[in-house]
DNA sequence: TCTGGGGTCCTGCTACGA
DNA sequence: TCTGTCGTAGCAGGACCC
C-alpha cells in the first residue's frame, strides 16, 4: 500500500475512487484467457473507428484509448484486434458496482469502469479507508476476476487522481505494477497535487491547456501560483475561478448516489458520407426511433430535440427545436426533427448524424398531445411496441422506413457501434 | 494522428415580455 | 407611444469527460 503517512482516522478520508484496470480488455481476457501477455486492443474495427481500451502489452507500443483504430494497427500490427462488447461490459460492470454496494450505498458512478465511494459510514464494519480499499480490491477479483486501482482521499478531486497514481504502467520492458492503492491525506494533498502536470485537472483539456501554457502555467502547482484575476480574464470567470479552486484542493463535491439523466441521444457516424436528404432521412428516423425508446425505457419525455450534422470536413453544426408539450415517440421527434435536417445543404456529404432529447421530465407529467387523444391511442401502441421488442428483440418491430429489403431491418441500438462504424459495414 | 458515442457544462448571442 | 433596462428562455457552438 503506498502513501506515506497512512491515517489513524479514516472519518478524515472518506472518499474512494474506484477505476477498474483496462477494463474492456479485461473483460475480453476474462472471456478469452488464451490472450493473457498479447498485446489486445479493444475498438471500432473500420477505418473511422476508435480504440476503446488497449491491453498494457499494446499500450507498450504507443497505443492508448481513443486513438484511430487504423493508428493504431500501424503501430502495433500484431496486436489482436477486437470488437467491442458494449452490452457483455454493462453486464460485468453491474457485478463490480454490486461488489461496491457491499460495502456502502454511496456509490456514484461515474462510467461502466469508474466509481466514487463515500465509505464515511462504514469504518465500524470494515475498518480504516486504506483497509476498506484494499479489502475492496480483494473482493473484485474474487467475485468478477478483475483488478482495479482505488485512491483514497479527503475530497473526490485528490481521490480520482490518486487512484491514477496506484495504477500499473506499461512499459516495452513489460508491465510495471502499480500500487493498487494510493493514499492521500489532508497533510500531503497539497504537495501530492502541485506536482502533477496541469491536464491532470479535471475540466482542463487540449484548449485550457494550451491557454494556461501561454501563462506559463505547466504543473498544477504553477496553477495556484496565477493570482485570481488573471485566471479569470483568460479562462472566464467562471472556469478561472473553479480551476483556482481545484488547484487549492477546494473540491466540496459530494458523493450523489442518484444520476438524473439530463438528455438522452444517439449519434452515428457512418463508414461513408452520406449525401442525400432521402437517405438521411431514413437514419433520422433510425436515430428518433431508438431515442424514444430509451426515453420510455427511462419513464422520462423531452421538449428540445436537438440534431447533430457532422460534415465530411468534420464541421459540426447543432440545430435545435423547443416546443411547449414533452414528447418520446420516434414519429413525433423524428417529425420536430426533420426540418431541422432539411435546412442544411447536405451535398458535401454527412459524415455523422445525431438525434438527442433534453428538457427532460418525467413520463407521467406530460401534458396529453393530440397524439396521445382517442381510445386506440399511439401512447397505448408504443407501449405495445415496447413489450413486443421486449420480448422478441429491438428488430422485432420497426418503422416501415427502416426495413431494408433483402436485408432485414436496420435498428440501433445502444452501444451498438460505441466506438465507430465495423469494418465492411455497407451503407446505402 | 484526420479524430467514436454518449453525455455535461459553460459562454455568447438574440428575442421577448415586464 | 416610444425607449431603455433587466431577467429569462432558447439557440448554437465549444470544451471537456469517460
Amino acid at each position: 500500500m503506498a502513501g506515506p503517512h497512512p491515517p489513524t482516522d479514516g472519518d478524515l478520508l472518506p472518499i474512494l475512487h474506484v477505476d477498474m484496470d483496462a477494463f474492456f480488455v479485461a473483460v475480453e481476457l476474462l472471456d478469452q484467457p488464451e490472450l493473457r501477455g498479447r498485446p489486445v486492443v479493444v475498438g471500432g474495427s473500420g477505418g473511422r473507428g476508435v480504440v476503446a481500451a488497449a491491453s498494457y502489452e499494446a499500450r507498450a507500443h504507443g497505443v492508448f484509448s481513443a486513438m484511430p483504430s487504423e493508428q493504431a494497427r500501424r503501430l502495433c500490427p500484431h496486436a489482436v484486434f477486437l470488437p467491442g462488447r458494449y452490452a457483455r461490459y454493462s453486464e460485468v460492470s453491474a457485478a463490480v458496482f454490486e461488489v461496491f454496494h457491499s460495502y456502502t450505498p454511496l456509490v456514484e458512478g461515474i462510467s461502466l469502469d469508474e466509481a466514487f465511494l463515500d465509505v464515511s459510514g462504514a469504518h465500524r464494519l470494515f475498518g480504516t479507508s486504506p483497509e476498506i480499499a484494499a479489502s475492496l480490491r480483494t473482493s473484485v477479483l474474487e467475485e468478477v476476476g478483475l483488478t482495479c486501482s482505488v485512491g483514497v482521499a479527503p475530497r473526490k478531486l485528490t481521490a480520482k487522481l490518486a487512484s491514477e497514481a496506484a495504477k500499473p504502467r506499461a512499459s516495452l520492458a513489460g508491465t510495471v505494477r502499480g500500487s493498487g492503492v494510493h493514499v492521500v491525506t489532508e497533510a500531503d494533498e497539497l504537495g501530492f497535487l502541485h506536482a502533477l502536470p496541469v491536464r491532470a485537472l479535471w475540466g482542463v483539456g487540449p484548449a485550457t491547456a494550451a491557454r494556461l501554457a501561454r501563462l506559463a502555467v505547466r504543473t498544477i502547482g504553477d496553477l495556484a501560483d496565477v493570482p485570481l484575476p488573471t485566471l479569470e480574464r483568460t479562462l472566464g470567470a467562471g472556469v478561472g475561478r473553479h480551476l483556482h479552486d481545484l488547484a487549492w484542493a477546494r473540491d466540496h463535491r459530494r458523493v450523489v448516489p442518484v444520476h438524473v439523466a439530463k438528455s438522452i441521444g444517439h449519434e452515428e457516424t457512418y463508414a461513408h458520407d452520406h449525401v442525400s436528404h432521402e437517405t438521411l432521412d431514413r437514419e433520422l428516423v433510425r436515430l428518433s426511433d431508438a431515442t424514444a425508446t430509451r426515453l420510455r425505457a427511462a419513464g422520462v419525455a423531452g421538449r428540445t430535440v436537438q440534431v447533430k450534422i457532422r460534415f465530411g470536413d468534420h464541421r459540426t453544426i447543432t440545430r435545435s427545436v423547443t416546443v411547449p408539450e414533452a414528447l418520446d415517440t420516434g414519429t413525433a421527434l423524428a417529425r420536430l426533427a426533420r426540418p431541422l435536417l432539411l435546412g442544411e445543404d447536405v451535398s458535401e456529404g454527412v459524415r455523422l448524424l445525431g438525434v438527442s432529447v433534453s428538457q427532460l421530465a418525467p413520463s407521467a407529467e406530460r401534458q396529453l398531445s393530440l397524439e396521445d387523444a382517442g381510445p386506440s391511442s399511439w401512447a397505448d401502441a408504443t407501449r405495445a411496441i415496447d413489450e413486443v421488442r421486449g420480448r422478441y428483440g429491438a428488430a422485432s418491430i420497426v418503422p416501415a422506413t427502416l426495413v431494408d429489403r433483402g436485408r432485414g431491418p436496420r435498428v440501433k441500438v445502444r452501444g451498438d457501434q460505441q466506438w465507430g462504424p465495423d469494418q465492411g459495414r455497407a451503407e446505402t
